[in-house]
DNA sequence: GCCCAGGTCTAAACCGGTTTAGGCACTGTA
DNA sequence: TACAGTGCCTAAACCGGTTTAGACCTGGGC
């Protein structure tokens, strides 16, 4: 008799009908609130007679469980994270998180879970936002994107209680599954790629050290420049097209030591760069070859097309997203890895002008 | 009695220290639950000397409180939504949505709201979105981008009982406020400034007619080339770099009837054009003027420069959240109207070369 | 015939807030 | 002195699920 009466909640005029909850559905039922809680949860403990009388009951009055209703009782949040630490300006021109988060978006849509997103810029606010979503649990668990070396950000994570999915593999000791892309691959063939057309004065134009990815395609390039008995040469930026245009101008600033080739960490650098070897009057490919990294859409579109390396985001993404999930539902899960990175060659790239 | 004992909450052995909740408030400031929740949500019916017991209590114990409680009991969620329907593909080449995004959470993160997320692909599914975000009051209210023609949307989420904003005033009626920033400004500034340059001839490359936005901009385009004498000349598209570059090789097909300008609706497809149009051995601008739309990052960074529009689209989101907020928290609030975007003319375009 | 185990189920506590109904003390008015 | 009104406060219901403690029934082993 404590069950509250469900018709009086729907005296108001005609506003969005009443949702059936967990009570409706037990007094159709025939049962208890708890018995259809084990039902739906398929849980031990329910006969079959009954599982079936509720399922019936449940699919007649329409019910969906309140998540807001669960997530307190249940102290879970039935959303992820992402917590983008970069300079707006930098985001906006890199087509990666929108494609990457189409990719999880691919994967959650199903499962009912939501993507809750946060953007900040680095720094300390960026703990505290971890912080605050942890705190309150509005997020199980989070996508670590942009590793850094020796990223504080996995302790924290780890003693807030969050799970979690790195992008890539950390360089400390880390508790969450990783989900990598083997980019050095994609740099190496790049490298290859140039060599074997004659290139050998090939220069690097890297992301911030600090970003573990950069770093890494970086000593990829050396590795493989090495291999070739290449001398690389290299410059860091912070990723963005101003730097990638200034670190271009720097490698063609002496005419007498000037690289053939040039390996850019990123498209919008390459497409950068591209603008400041053709406004110092060369021609790509003729006159010095160019590669980017991501394979862009406008990759394909500018002219000359860009060379780059093809990485399948979306579907980053959505592994990132389904290996989370598991964790959080504490199915163990190793860490995965995505097909290799692969070159895809197109116009910027030809002949070194030394080697006809 | 009945309280909960806080302490046998404790005693597992390390994890994150259990939060202080509402009723451990209560019980250092010697009050009861209801009297607490009054004072913090500052209510009437608390003597100042209560309150002041209490607020102090509150600040001994760093209570916050639980958003996930409060989102069930009062029937709130504490969030807000974004649903960008379009293809991975175009969202992914426009930098408009990280930008915008990065807006609205700037404007959020001191509010205690989080902003959710959802990718769908066009169509039924998107509906679909909205009903079970809203169904679940997963959040309060939504933004409403890329408004369309008819937009079947309005009277859906007015239905769901859900609150929006839209960017843009819609071509229906609506019950929401609308955030719109004045493009067509923008493009009759473009238009302006070619039809000064000499320009007779130029052609217009739009977005889909369904996207309120990209027929707002076709118009404003044709308005401004019939009080220039110019007859408009437009080719459709759906805003992809894929279509734009063959927006333009229909534009640039034949010789004896080809425009001395184009204006381009976003970046992306400028930027294909600009490639398109060198590819056919013209010289921008010498031969053919280019502009774009948006003003992207990268549009200063090639080569040449790329003549555009820009808008404040960081400034855009943090408004259109704002007013969300505020709608949500039924303050009534007017129509709001960004300044007008405005034009930064660039290398791309100079002299007809008909007119010397 | 007795006891225990296992399976099924219910009642009630619980998550941490908000909100309502009503109690009590004090004041002002008749 | 009685009565209504006001200000402050508490107890308890409530949001809609999950989870625990324990009741009840049945069957098997001895």
């Amino acid at each position: 008799m404590a069950e509250r009466d469900a018709d009086t909640q729907r005296r108001s005029n005609e506003p969005p009908a009443a949702r059936p909850t967990i009570a409706d559905v037990a007094r159709l039922a025939g049962v208890s609130k708890g018995l259809v809680s084990f039902a739906l949860n398929d849980r031990p403990g329910v006969s079959a007679d009954s599982r079936e009388r509720i399922l019936s009951a449940a699919a007649e009055l329409g019910w969906s469980p309140s998540v807001r209703a669960r997530s307190l009782s249940s102290n879970r949040a039935f959303a992820i994270g992402l917590v983008i630490a970069r300079e707006p300006g930098i985001v906006a021109a890199d087509p990666f998180f929108p494609t990457f988060m189409a990719g999880v978006e691919t994967e959650l849509s199903g499962s009912g879970q939501t993507l809750v997103l946060a953007t900040v810029t680095p720094g300390r606010q960026e703990a505290d936002t971890y912080r605050s979503l942890a705190l309150d649990k509005r997020v199980d668990g989070v996508i670590l994107t942009d590793l850094r070396t020796g990223d504080e950000r996995i302790a924290l994570i780890d003693e807030l209680g969050l799970a979690a999915v790195t992008l890539g593999r950390p360089d400390t000791d880390s508790p969450f599954p990783a989900v990598s892309i083997d980019d050095e691959a994609g740099v190496t063939a790049t490298v290859d790629h140039l060599a074997q057309l004659g290139h050998r004065s090939i220069a690097h134009v890297a992301g911030p050290s600090s970003m573990l990815h950069a770093a890494r395609r970086r000593r990829a390039f050396e590795r493989a420049a090495g291999a070739h008995g290449i001398a690389p040469r290299v410059v860091e930026t912070d990723f963005s097209a101003t730097e990638g245009a200034a670190a271009t101008r720097h490698l063609l600033g002496d005419p007498d030591d000037r690289p053939t080739a040039i390996v850019y960490s990123n498209d919008p650098m390459a497409l950068a760069g591209l603008a400041v070897a053709q406004r110092a009057g060369l021609i790509v490919p003729r006159d010095l070859s160019i590669t980017g990294f991501d394979n862009t859409d406008l990759a394909e579109h500018v002219y000359p097309s860009l060379t780059s390396v093809a990485t399948d985001v979306a579907a980053w993404g959505a592994i990132a997203a389904r290996v989370l999930l598991a964790t959080i539902a504490s199915e163990p899960v190793d860490n995965t890895d995505l097909p290799p990175a692969r070159l895809v060659a197109r116009e910027s790239t030809s002949h070194s002008p030394h080697h006809p």
